[in-house]
DNA sequence: AATGAATGAGGGTTCATTCAT
DNA sequence: AATGAATGAACCCTCATTCAT
């Protein structure tokens, strides 16, 4: 009996919680950090600002926990799509579309993401990739994967993994920063493109670039 | 007579606006813009936090202005380098070049580009943009030319354009969230190969993602 | 059976307030009034918040029940232990002693005596000073008897014994505030002496100071 | 002309800094540590809120600098009288009424030490009776000469410090907590003749109170 | 022109109290 | 009767901005 109480207690504080830090993602990503007030995340959650200082220490704490669960969701889309395939080209390939399709679907977040680079940067920086290292592990895995089949030229893992989170995350901050007015995943087919074939023609020209490892 | 005491003037009154603008460059990378003081800006300026004022209307106007300086200094910068050349395909290795190593040794702005977005991307989206747009117009007529010359494959410019400036701020942003712990610079001729060669090996598989425009 | 069902009631209400208000006395003491909790009250009394709230109305009124509570049990010792004299200077000794050693024995109650004072005694004033009454008064009486007697110096009773609770006061309060270092009861020898018998030594002085009434 | 102006703006500073401590003065002994506001100190001062941070920290800085200061007036005053007069138990004399007198003139500061004493003894013990000290060891003084010149009995002159400041606090405090409704200095003879005579009449009597040191 | 003292709007946070279970 | 989740009033403090000198 006591027990049965307790867990409904405990599904009752995190289903709370979960409904605040819904409130709260769509309130800092349509202020912002500064802009945004406890007593706005708490109307939008309908509950007294009082309340919300139960389930979160700080307003810094709530946000920064807006972003890491959007962080942790991510990584586990990203994961789960990978898991349904086994050749590691196709990885890639799939990766890159659930990347933007993750954001596509969940706009707020690429906003959250870019404020707290910019607003707690420097405090958070470890903790910040940290959170990261398990999306960008599992690519850096793939990669290493894909260039021992010999399917991939043979290339610096590291260098190649970190040029692939940097197009994604630009594609998506720029996505952001002019409004959201096209289809993100529209992209795809074309990024696919550029990254895994290049963009240069001319076969003498292409091998000048070659060199690069 | 007057006149020339005008001119003086407004020497005068440009130089303080740049040291100002200096220093805000300073303390706004150093603090990031909510924890930026005028004062503290005031005073890495050496002067008062009233004479701030005269200068700049706002803590806000200084902070965009220092962004929109950086702006341009970024496209001049990226224009005079891209001049020395008329190949298409090498302008675009310079303008990676020019870019990547603007940041190298500009990275406090980096930093202030990153909270501008995060900030004010909601009231500043078209003004930001359109300071962009310089260089995103410059590099759209060399994609475009480029494709003409048939150097490039037959993709659609405005597309492309956009992977390389999401991909390039993408290494920047990146670089910078990482605490800048290693040169941006060095990076340049993996970018290069993978931007104009691609990564994959197998020649039947880039035949399947040749297909996008 | 109802009466004697209610009669438990009463007995178990009696004890719960008896318990909360010896957890307050634990709680107030320890942190002063303004930085104790209900919260770590009712913890310290193994209740729920919610409990404390049951049995007294406010954290002040629960507060200044434990000072008052305090007040009757200073006064009831001291009464029992001047009822087992007869000879009002004895009397007057062993209020002293008995008024040094309650505090010695419940040093928690001077400092809370002190906040209640510094607190609230522009509200509390005649309530606080009611309660001081019963012992004031008992002091006063014992006065009369001894200047009746030609035992003390025919000098106003209402300013002597205001001077006396001012000495024990001031001793109580000065021994608190210097973190209770020492033993109180030690002085009460010296305190006998100098209430007693003074401190000036030449007789032609001594006279000079006689004349007060 | 540099340096005169730098006075000047010293001797502002010092002014505003006293015209808030003054204001502080009356607005905590009103209404107490805790219902005072910033707000109310800063209207009382006739300055605006922002104002009173510029010259205190915070609001617990203010209020123990409002204690601190008195005790100094306090002291100087006390020092300043004895300092006119050669013999000891003149000077004892002396310091008594000048104490009285002082918060005769100074209620306000009765309360505020009280306070002090409640609220913060828990942190400023050390640093408050440091302040006490000038005071203390100044009769510590007084009383070791009267002794040595035999004007006093042969007792302990530490005990005895103690029960004169006791004496004197306690007199402070009952008048304070009984709202001022009698004349502080008119007790002062009585409390001279209790103190350097004492109270019992009978000669064998005091024989017996005589023992202690 | 340069200054920095004065200002007060604004919001994060605490916690006594209430009340539905 | 006991509980503790929910509440919101209350207040400290910061700092961009103003303005008199």
């Amino acid at each position: 009996m006591r027990t049965k109480n307790k867990e409904k207690m405990e599904q009752l504080f995190e289903k709370r919680q979960a409904e605040i830090l819904d409130a709260a993602g769509i309130v800092f990503s349509k202020y912002g950090f500064a802009k945004t007030t406890i007593d706005r995340i708490a109307s939008q959650a309908g509950l007294g600002k009082g309340t919300v200082y139960q389930y979160f220490k700080s307003k810094k704490e709530l946000f920064l926990l807006v972003g890491r669960n959007g962080m942790d969701r991510l990584k586990d889309t990203v994961l789960v799509e990978i898991e349904k395939e086994a050749d590691p080209i196709k990885q890639i390939e799939i990766a890159i579309k659930a990347y933007l399709l993750f954001f596509q679907e969940n706009s707020k977040l690429a906003g959250i993401f870019m404020q707290e680079q910019g607003e707690f940067r420097r405090e958070t920086q470890k903790r910040y990739f940290e959170h990261y290292y398990g999306h960008i592990d599992m690519m850096r895995k793939i990669f290493k994967k894909a260039v021992k089949k010999g399917l991939l030229k043979d290339v610096d893992v590291e260098n190649l993994n970190n040029i692939l989170i940097s197009l994604l995350n630009g594609l998506v901050y720029m996505w952001q920063a002019e409004g959201m007015k096209y289809s993100l995943t529209d992209r795809i087919p074309m990024v696919l493109k550029v990254f895994f074939t290049g963009i240069v023609k001319d076969e003498k020209r292409r091998q000048k670039y070659e060199k690069a490892k």
